[in-house]
DNA sequence: CACAAATGCAACATCAAAGTCTCACTTACG
DNA sequence: CGTAAGTGAGACTTTGATGTTGCATTTGTG
């Protein structure tokens, strides 16, 4: 594969997910526009729409993956650890609606987070929970309400008094998030 | 009309209720299917999709208007009223999936809850933090997590243990989601 | 009962998006 | 530099959903 063929794939997983972060249901011309390509274009990187979401879930899935073993959910103190993550996530600028969409979705039998995500957050949960962080015990749960959270915080006008004075930066989300999750998940932020 | 004409209609939105809760782009032939009428019919008594999703947000508010003024929002102890809000809006079983796809869809200017369902609201979250139930004071935040967590718990399996011992009825669920949102908001559940 | 209204059924038109193909062109890379 | 690969543009087919219509049948109501 040449190199501007794979810079043009490159372009159009981050055209897709800036697009489908506001609408879900964008057709692959308006990706295409967002990527500054042509329809045709995003038809031969992605044979089809659905390898097109596919590769978007891979996608964050390693970011996931990358961001929890940067955060070291396994072994850093786990509300430390939980920032982290929330930073990192916020940084990657994805939809959680998204992500959320594609799970509900009846017939998609995989869930869009792979299991070693699901299973690493599940780890990081149930070290919070032990270290008395929090006091819900299922991860799964847990888990819910992560990602609905994700949504909530990540659909927060820059400008929002919750986020100052960061104004909008990761990091700036990523402490209300936390914040906001702990107290959710029965903890005491 | 005919008394079974309004029949039809009340099934039509409660199909659409169900279907879209789970699949919020379902085609209206699934939604006449799960309703027992064939596709013309409901043509016949909404004259296109949108005009069905108009009418079920006004279903929806017209519930969340009655219950916020039987919960007594703006007079009972505002922890009393929310739980009571929660425990309605349960036993409404209705997807909040679909208002937030309706809020968030870029085309529809309109917000799917109405402003006075929305001031209301509003009314509860700041007396619920004047008590010091919450130390969130933005009502338009609190709002945001109020819709996600309802999602949240609305997805949780019946059996889940969060539930206990009610088993998924309405109350169990609202009790859940009071306890969550409280915390999220900063209070002490 | 008798009539008007509602429904089911099927056919039809319309439309947007997905997916395929060709061809002229541009660009990367050996 | 020359070739092979990538791209843009456009035409085309297909598919699924929406919306419309006509007609026979059923059903509610005065």
């Amino acid at each position: 594969m040449r190199a501007d063929a794979e810079r043009s794939a490159a372009r159009i997983l981050e055209a897709a997910a800036t697009v489908l972060a506001t609408d879900p249901n964008a057709s692959l011309e308006r990706i295409a526009d967002a990527a500054g390509l042509a329809r045709a274009t995003v038809h031969r990187r992605f044979a089809s729409r659905q390898a097109l979401l596919g590769a978007l879930v891979d996608q964050l899935n390693e970011r996931y993956l990358i961001s929890l073993t940067q955060a070291r959910v396994e072994t850093a103190p786990p509300v430390v650890a939980l920032h982290r993550v929330a930073e990192a996530v916020f940084a990657l600028k994805i939809s959680h609606r998204f992500v959320m969409d594609l799970t509900a979705d009846p017939d998609n039998c995989l869930t869009a987070l792979s299991p070693e995500v699901v299973g690493r957050l599940d780890t990081l949960f149930t070290r919070l929970h032990e270290a008395g962080a929090i006091t819900a015990a299922r991860p799964a749960w847990c888990r819910e309400v992560f990602l609905v959270l994700l949504d909530a915080v990540h659909r927060q006008p820059p400008d929002a008094p919750e986020l100052a004075p960061g104004n909008g930066d990761p990091g700036s989300r990523a402490d209300l998030f936390a914040r906001t999750l702990l107290g959710a998940l029965g903890g005491t932020p």
